[in-house]
DNA sequence: GCATCCATGTAACCAGTTACATGATTTG
DNA sequence: CAAATCATGTAACTGGTTACATGGATGC
């Protein structure tokens, strides 16, 4: 129900406002610079959040307060010079055409911890993103998500290891690429075995 | 220029004809039951890649043995013995509704092997599909292609380590996953080490 | 004064998925 | 004979990208 775009928009934004130029630039740094953003999508989903209430526009332009579609009026310097002062008014130093710095609202932030602790398994991207705004669970919260994790890294390894004694014996750069799938997997089964040994330990001791 | 998809069902063509159900199957085992690709883009797919010479139909209905339209004329039950009788001759034992068996055509066996030495970087799933077709390469464009990747990566890692110091320290679960990403990319260079040595060996003594 | 970065947005396009339509073969 | 599986295809929808339009601020 949630996309991913949306919450890492919602995650970020918890954190902090910001404005979606600013957004998209610490979606680069959260996904790594592959599966960044575009703005054609990010604007687009900060309109749509921002329509179902879970962001609120915070500082700069209003929605209220739009540019005017031009209707190319006798006044227009005057009109300039009032949407001008307007824009510092709202206390913007530097910016562009009136920046719009969004928050996160009540609303929002239950959208958050819902597709954070929601069982649906979703991609590996949805599971990392899941990680970044983890300490927005519960521990109980996220040691269930780590464990659901687990399950399903163990369900593909289990793949894996099928597939090798399938159809006759494997070319050489595919059983690499198998070799390395498995080891791969192995190494995050530990990680997250990490992670959830934490967890326990703050839910036996939480002092 | 040539799409993932296309890049796999060129490589799998190369190997052995096959008709599109079980490719799709195929396609599944290769690229991990994620990823798998619906018919809804496979056939089209298919038909594309006939229609640009780099695939034919090499049993079963052939187009212009196209089922009709539907005339809904008299004779549908002779029509339709007929049709059955056809796909008898071509040899199918048993099937649908006569199954289109494509095989790669010599044009198609250019696209494959341009698709995987072009150095255009692509990304993991691509590079995945090249490894696992890397057999239809010389040992020098294997060796290209694994120290491209390796470049790619280390490009990756050092974006990782900026950005461990970037705004302020991090939360714990986004530095545990930080760390995952480093820990993986090192695995990842290891692997690739072991197979450009391998190439290397290969160039060295090819005897 | 020109290039470059900041900043927001829209529109056209594209690749993919889901859902639908169709029908044959096999198996319990 | 009903259900599952094999098999191919189309159409509608979806989510994303690229390209475009706009314009202020900064720095050389």
């Amino acid at each position: 129900m949630t996309s991913p775009l949306d919450l890492a928009v919602l995650g970020l934004l918890t954190e902090q406002d910001l404005h979606g130029y600013e957004l998209k630039k610490r979606l680069g740094e959260l996904l790594g610079s592959k599966v960044s953003t575009s703005f054609g999508s990010l604007y687009p989903a900060l309109a749509r959040l921002e329509k179902q209430g879970a962001l609120k526009v915070v500082e700069g332009r209003t929605a209220t307060q739009a540019p005017k579609p031009a209707p190319m009026s006798g006044s227009l310097a005057g009109e300039l010079a009032a949407f001008r002062s307007r824009v510092r008014e709202a206390g913007l130093s530097p910016g562009g055409r009136g920046r719009k710095v969004y928050g996160i609202t009540d609303i929002g932030r239950e959208r958050l911890v819902e597709a954070l602790a929601d069982p649906d398994v979703g991609d590996d991207r949805t599971f990392n993103l899941r990680v970044a705004f983890a300490s927005h669970l519960s521990a109980a919260q996220r040691l269930d998500l780590f464990e659901q994790r687990r399950a399903e890294l163990i369900r593909r390894r289990g793949e894996h290891a099928r597939e090798r004694r399938g159809r006759g014996p494997l070319d050489t750069y595919r059983r690499a690429l198998l070799e390395r799938d498995v080891a791969s997997i192995d190494s995050d089964l530990t990680w997250l075995d990490g992670l959830i040994a934490g967890e326990r330990q703050l839910l036996e001791e939480p002092r």
